[in-house]
DNA sequence: GCTTAACCTGGACGC
DNA sequence: GCGTCCAGGTTAAGC
């Protein structure tokens, strides 16, 4: 069984109970929000479950293919968790309305988001995307799922679900004590130091420091977070957008400077993200989408990410 | 203020 | 089988 098959039965497991979540005004896709590149530890079993962690849970989600009104769920070790999903999935957030306001503003981009209704921006864990996202830079999406899982696997905690152990994201204190030759054959190379002097200086600071950047206005925060060694504009922005609420912060890689180019071109850029640019595109995705930018930009970016994987598969 | 090179590594691709 | 290129970036040096 591939992991493309349909798969419309719930699985059954020993001593799970699933919870069902109703989300008719706030409508979840589980695939394309775990794949779309804003978080890389969600994996789908063969019976369709998707397994993954949230903080110190371990949590399993499913959902019939083809059906966004409506998602199963629960949580380990402690049950019920239905706070910590809800958060994790920014439940409340009106999707379909967004969608409607952002197609009004740019009908250009309609056949996209008709096309991935139901993707939602996740409200991550800071640390499990701080850290993550140190593994980016000149890498390749599949090779990132398996730097950070081998890190979590070696330094993570395991939670114990009906499917077998799930590796929950290590702690700040875990990778500051981590192994920098551990860390280089697990796929992080020169960018295991890096994570490691991250690691150090957070936990200089305290973890609290870190999350209570979710206070701070969209530039503030945005200013303390390139203030970190190794944090460039582009992943700061990923931390202000996917676990601080400043959604509209726009992180502009290779794959959203050329959407943007093809898109609306504009005069002034050229080929190189310097930081003029940089702040151009994030403009012009702000100007058109308003508050809620980010949440725009990261819908076209997993299109544009398919779009991208299906050029190399047909080659 | 812009460009360039260095930093790791494995998969894809051409030969 | 082998060589080359490229991939969600950051940083520092040189111009």
């Amino acid at each position: 069984m591939n992991n493309n098959s349909p798969i419309n039965y719930l699985p059954v497991r020993a001593n799970l109970r699933w919870n069902r979540a109703d989300c008719t005004h706030d409508e979840v896709n589980l695939t394309s929000t775990l794949t779309c590149g804003q978080t890389f530890r969600w994996r789908r079993q063969q019976d369709g479950a998707w397994l993954g962690s949230i903080g110190c849970q371990a949590a399993a989600l499913w959902q019939p293919d083809g059906c966004v009104d409506h998602f199963y769920w629960q949580t380990f070790p402690t049950a019920d968790g239905w706070d910590l999903i809800a958060k994790y999935l920014n439940m409340g957030i009106n999707l379909r309305q967004l969608q409607h306001q952002w197609i009004m503003a740019e009908p250009l981009t309609a056949d996209v988001f008709t096309q991935h209704v139901g993707l939602r921006l996740l409200r991550q864990p800071v640390e499990e995307c701080l850290y993550s996202f140190q593994c980016a830079s000149c890498n390749t999406v599949t090779k990132i799922e398996r730097s950070v899982g081998e890190l979590a696997r070696v330094y993570g905690a395991a939670a114990m679900t009906p499917w077998g152990n799930v590796w929950l994201f290590p702690t700040t204190n875990s990778i500051a004590h981590a192994s920098e030759a551990v860390l280089r054959t697990a796929l992080w190379g020169y960018r295991a130091p890096r994570v490691i002097s991250l690691a150090k200086i957070v936990q200089e600071r305290g973890v609290g420091w870190l999350n209570e950047l979710v206070d701070l206005p969209y530039k503030e925060c945005h200013d303390a977070l390139t203030a970190l060694p190794g944090m460039g504009a582009k992943l700061a922005d990923c931390v202000c957008l996917f676990c601080l609420d400043k959604w509209g912060a726009i992180p502009v890689d290779t794959h959203v400077l050329q959407l943007a180019q093809r898109l609306w071109p504009m005069k002034q850029t050229g080929s190189s993200l310097t930081p003029r640019v940089y702040a151009q595109i994030g403009d012009s995705y702000r100007q058109r989408f308003g508050a809620f930018a980010g949440w725009a930009q990261q819908i076209l970016f997993y299109s544009e990410l398919r779009r991208s994987r299906d050029r190399s598969v047909a080659g």
